[in-house]
DNA sequence: TGGTTCACG
DNA sequence: ACGTACGTGAACCAG
């Protein structure tokens, strides 16, 4: 059986050194060296395809003393030092193999060869093939009838198979007889003395004659003659030295590795890996080898055995077709549902699909109003069995129109695709049932794959629960107190444009148009334009403000758009999405934000006015509904809270401890004063340090936000790093961790691939960095929320209690309460958020109570 | 449709 | 020699 099994054992060493010398020098965009690994996995793959082995691994030396003291320079003379754009390659090689679940093998005091040699013993005593592969020629002595040496010659994707003829034919010696022939003959790059004088053509003739180096020694007083004998006999201990040192013992201790543990696994999983590196052409080999779709072999080969080709599909054109279609599903049947323009399609685990025409015009037998297909497929959308959907939340809000409620347990592709790509942003509806049921299986065990399981199935689905009853529910507008708004900011805006024009010296123009107004600003009037964007002058506040004192029409243009974005954004498009009662309801997607955050639209509700006091009065209009009242309760401070958990710094961590004011005890310890001692000037500016900490600081940022210099911007950041050094060693590791693994990931195991980290434009890159020291941190406090979100939705069920959660805001809540349960659920939202997780800081939630949103701040 | 601006965390 | 703080959505203009 084992008879034609492979195993491929390659020697790292000496590959990456044949690699590094037959490529040039060249790093990739990151400045990295990587020529040595590309080489090596040039051959490797090579290798790998040509001989298609059952098992492999890869042998390294270890650094530090190895019992025969060698060198694998190219160059003759002795032992030279390893370059040094070649040693930082070892690690990259190394994290590259893991990730591409290849063995590698080391041994302490070991060199890679005699890895080489002991697993070829072992595979000859299982009755595996070896195929050894290497740029070392010492290793011919492993050659075999059984083990082949696969020799690369100069260059590295060119091997000649060595078999014991071939070794024969090109030594002049068998096998077995290499080290003799060393060991007279020596070997100047392995820095092998042999005997001096005697050189290959005499070592072969020698040992051709007398068969092994020992008979050589033996006879070379009585049979050799005149120079030659002299030369043998004085080298004699250095030829007994050179052969034990030519010898490859195949007798390392490897015993925790088996052959069995060397299996080949599939490569995909190093592909982001090789992405950091920029290794494409490898990449392509491995998906060309493994088919595209990261599948691997096995998942392949089970997905099948799961699930038989699908067979012809079934039109359903009556419900009692429909109910018929329901009840041939087994037990063990999972149903895929997808709703399309014209049809809803099903799927199941049995092979079967069907489809279901929809009427979509005039009445037709072989077609069904969509709410008799619905109110047919009831019993399986309120049934127990489980099903596999698109989109849960969406279908909830359709469904919610046929007076049905979801409750059969789920799985949701749209929400496996996002936790595998969450940076995509938009995602491919499948083509009909069949479609959507394949890949969510394969999206699952891809989510499973990567350690996403519990994240999907704890957190994101409960969520698209929790978050379509908070849509449902909505938030009471006050449409009156709203057009009371708009009416005055018509007024003001109306006013202000007049005052605009005058100042201007023109007649209209229009004020939102940035073109139009930079035009007035910088030609007309002559006003100093600092900043440029793509198409022009910035307009932008910020430039505005710099301006103020220079024209009176500039802080009437800033008021101006002020209000004109408050009347557009929030006074017309809220009036425009109230609904009968007066409640709005928005769309919390949650699938678009990469870090893992929920967004909100039409209208989004995580934007509402608040830090000026003008903008701050929309808040009057959010309402809670008679006998209720707003109970908002939102974390104070997490994502520093998280920084100081995550990073393990004791200094903020001791600070968060004894509930001292994080950006004043920042400030201290910057400006090296005491808490009481810090101004609100100084601890505004570490208020922004920290802020900057969390996105990824860079001296430029800092100094912009702060409008100091940025060196002044590098100081304060240099010393903030070194009073919280372990947040100093937290970013550097997340930004390693990105390179390396091609990721960011939270504390619960969601990931945003950082494809940035590799790519050849700078800036990218250093958005790559900045991203990868921010999403961890904002991830993870989305995770959290995520968590407490579903943990008071539940509750507020199980408890029975009539308030409702109606908004998330990033940190913040709100729930509407009955007057009556304000104490209870003020008290469980505490407990649901404060212990939503167990943190090295204490998590914190403040919460204020309030008739309008407006009075909960 | 992309660019700009600005509202929020 | 380059140009930035992280994450969103909506309104508006210009082409």
């Amino acid at each position: 059986m084992s008879e034609n099994k492979r195993f491929v054992i390659l020697d790292g060493n000496s590959l990456m050194h044949r690699a590094f010398h037959a490529l040039p020098a060249l790093s990739n965009e990151q400045g990295v060296f990587t020529n040595a690994v590309f080489g090596f996995l040039s051959m490797f793959m090579k290798v790998v395809q040509d001989y298609d082995p059952e098992y492999l691994a890869v042998a390294f030396d270890l650094k530090g003393p190895t019992f025969r003291h060698k060198d694998f320079s190219e160059y003759k003379g002795t032992r030279k030092p390893t370059a040094p754009e070649l040693i930082p390659q070892f690690d990259l090689i190394a994290e590259c193999l893991d990730a591409m679940h290849v063995k590698r093998l080391t041994c302490p005091s070991y060199e890679a060869d005699d890895i080489l040699g002991t697993m070829a013993r072992r595979c000859e005593e299982a009755g595996i093939s070896a195929f050894l592969v290497t740029g070392d020629r010492d290793s011919m002595q492993l050659v075999t009838e059984k083990t082949c040496v696969l020799y690369t010659k100069r260059g590295v994707t060119e091997v000649i198979c060595y078999t014991p003829e071939k070794v024969q034919e090109d030594f002049g010696v068998p096998p077995l007889r290499i080290p003799d022939l060393k060991g007279l003959m020596g070997d100047a790059s392995d820095n092998i003395p042999g005997i001096p004088g005697i050189g290959e053509k005499t070592a072969v003739k020698l040992l051709q004659t007398y068969d092994s180096l020992e008979s050589v020694l033996e006879h070379a007083d009585a049979d050799l003659k005149g120079k030659q004998r002299e030369k043998v006999l004085a080298g004699k201990d250095s030829a007994i030295m050179s052969k034990k040192l030519a010898t490859i013992t195949r007798m390392v201790p490897l015993d925790e590795v088996s052959i069995e543990d060397c299996r080949r696994q599939a490569f995909a999983d190093g592909i982001p890996m090789l992405e950091t590196l920029g290794l494409k052409s490898i990449i392509g080999r491995i998906e060309k080898m493994e088919g595209r779709a990261e599948g691997t072999e096995a998942k392949e080969t089970e997905e099948a055995a799961e699930l038989p080709a699908f067979g012809e599909e079934q039109v359903l054109g009556t419900a009692e077709a429909i109910q018929a279609y329901l009840a041939q599903a087994g037990d063990e049947d999972r149903t895929a549902l997808l709703p399309a323009l014209n049809e809803l399609f099903l799927a199941r685990t049995d092979g079967t699909r069907a489809r279901i025409p929809l009427m979509t015009s005039l009445l037709s037998m072989e077609e069904l109003p969509l709410d008799a297909a619905y109110e047919a497929l009831k019993p399986l959308l309120e049934g127990n069995k489980p099903l596999i959907l698109y989109g849960a939340k969406r279908l909830m809000t359709e469904l919610a129109d046929y007076d049905i409620r979801l409750t059969a347990p789920f799985e949701d592709d749209l929400i496996l695709q996002y936790l595998l790509a969450p940076q995509k942003g938009k995602y491919e509806q499948p083509e009909d049932a069949a479609q959507l049921l394949t890949r969510t299986l394969s999206d699952l065990k891809a989510c499973s794959q990567k350690e996403m399981e519990k994240l999907y199935r704890e957190i994101e689905l409960p969520l698209s629960r929790t978050l379509y009853d908070m849509e449902r529910e909505g938030f009471l507008v006050d449409t009156d107190t709203l057009r009371a708004l708009g009416d005055k900011f018509n007024g003001q805006i109306e006013s202000l444009r007049k005052e605009i024009y005058e100042l201007a010296g023109t007649t209209e123009f229009n004020i939102n148009s940035t073109q139009q107004l930079g035009n007035i600003l910088f030609t007309k009037l002559g006003l100093p334009a600092s900043k440029k964007t793509k198409s022009g002058y910035s307009t932008s506040a910020e430039v505005l403000q710099s301006l103020a004192d220079k024209h009176p029409i500039i802080n009437k243009i800033l008021l101006y758009r002020q209000i004109s974005k408050l009347n557009s954004t929030y006074i017309d498009g809220l009036m425009a999405l109230t609904d009968a009662h007066g409640r709005i309801h928005t769309w919390f997607d949650q699938t678009t934000a990469s870090t893992g955050r929920i967004s909100s639209s039409e209208p989004n509700l995580q934007n509402i006015p608040v830090r000026t006091d003008m903008g701050r009065e929309i808040r009057r209009a959010f309402v809670a509904k008679e006998g209720c009242i707003l109970v908002d309760a939102d974390y104070s401070q997490i994502e520093l809270r998280l920084l100081a958990h995550l990073s393990g710094d004791q200094a903020m961590i001791d600070a968060f401890n004894q509930g001292q004011d994080i950006h004043a005890r920042t400030a201290a310890e910057v400006y090296g004063t005491t808490i009481d001692a810090v101004t609100p000037e100084m601890r505004s500016s570490a208020k922004a340090v920290n802020f900057g900490i969390v996105y990824g600081i860079s001296e430029f940022g800092l100094a912009d936000n702060l409008h100091i210099s940025r060196y002044e911007a590098k100081s304060f950041i240099d010393k903030y790093l070194e009073r919280y050094p372990a947040i100093h060693r937290y970013m550097k590791a997340c930004v390693t961790q990105g390179k390396t693994s091609g990721y960011s990931v939270t504390m619960f195991g969601r990931r945003r691939p950082l494809p940035e980290l590799s790519s050849p434009n700078y800036n990218t890159r250093q958005f790559g960095e900045r991203a990868a020291m921010n999403t961890p941190v904002q991830g993870t406090a989305a995770d959290i929320i995520k968590i407490a979100m579903n943990l008071v939705h539940e509750r507020l069920l199980s408890e029975k209690l009539k308030a409702r959660l109606i908004l998330q805001v990033h940190d913040e809540l709100i729930v509407e309460t009955p007057l009556d349960e304000q104490e209870k659920v003020t008290s469980l939202l505490r407990d649901c958020m404060e212990h939503a997780v167990d943190l090295s800081v204490p998590l914190i939630a403040e919460i204020h109570s309030g008739h309008s949103w407006y009075e909960t701040k």
